[in-house]
DNA sequence: CCGTATCCACAACGATACTG
DNA sequence: CAGTATCGTTGTGGATACGG
């Protein structure tokens, strides 16, 4: 937790996974939608690339200039349980309105939170969880 | 998402969330466990009281002398499923160790995780999980 | 203990300009 | 389009000192 938080506990840091995430890839579009200066957006973008959250890719469209992009590795890719977590909390605590997307089952189509559930898929309460440390 | 991030994506207000959902309370304890400074923490600390996530509580223990401490309120410990996800998420992709503590199930106590759910205990995997605009 | 106040060094940021 | 360079300003954090 303390090591997440030194390297990711950074409002743009979390800004730019979600951007990610969302399909915005690119420089130009992630400093127009985060309002952020190209000095703070390259130096936040490169240090994810360094922890090995996103991968930059260059493309060329056929015909078109070269293009890069930022996309999400494995690792990157489960850090979004916690952006959601972070989706989810937001939502209920902040009286911000709630956000239009959800998450939904590929199979049944239902909607989807975040819960604890054991190997067999028995869900418990966060609230009712109890923390122990293991032997 | 974005509000939290801004909010509450602070390497200091993370740790300090986390320390006190471990039960470290008091202003010193905090101070030195986050080797952080007087003038951070209680920068830090009243910003948290201010949003709602931490109840600074005066209590004395009988003779001694009145102390404080900051308890999680209901928000606070909500936004526990948050770190946790931070938890789990740097147990598997930072090469720093496991962290020693897990959840417990009270009931058949058996170890839990974060998992994406449907309204039935239906798991999903957060990678198959399809993000949907509501409508 | 539990903080607030002050000082100061330095890191961070936005704005702007510039390059391949 | 994807950055790097520079600059001026603001923010942050540690150290220290000090009051309830």
């Amino acid at each position: 937790m303390a090591d997440t938080a030194t390297l990711l506990g950074d409002k743009w840091m979390l800004l730019i996974l979600r951007e990610v995430s969302y399909g915005v890839t690119r420089f130009d579009d992630l400093k127009r939608e985060l309002k952020m200066s190209s000095a703070t957006l390259s130096n936040r973008a490169s240090r994810l690339v360094e922890i090995g959250m996103l991968e930059k890719h260059d493309y060329r469209e056929d015909g078109s200039r070269p293009r890069a992009q930022y996309l999400l590795t494995e690792m990157g890719r489960a850090f979004g349980k916690v952006l959601w977590a972070m989706m989810e909390w937001g939502d209920a605590y902040l009286g911000k309105g709630k956000s239009p997307i959800e998450l939904v089952s590929p199979k049944s189509g239902k909607s989807l939170t975040l819960a604890l559930v054991d190997d067999h898929g028995a869900v418990t309460e966060f609230e009712d969880a109890q923390p122990v440390v293991k032997a």
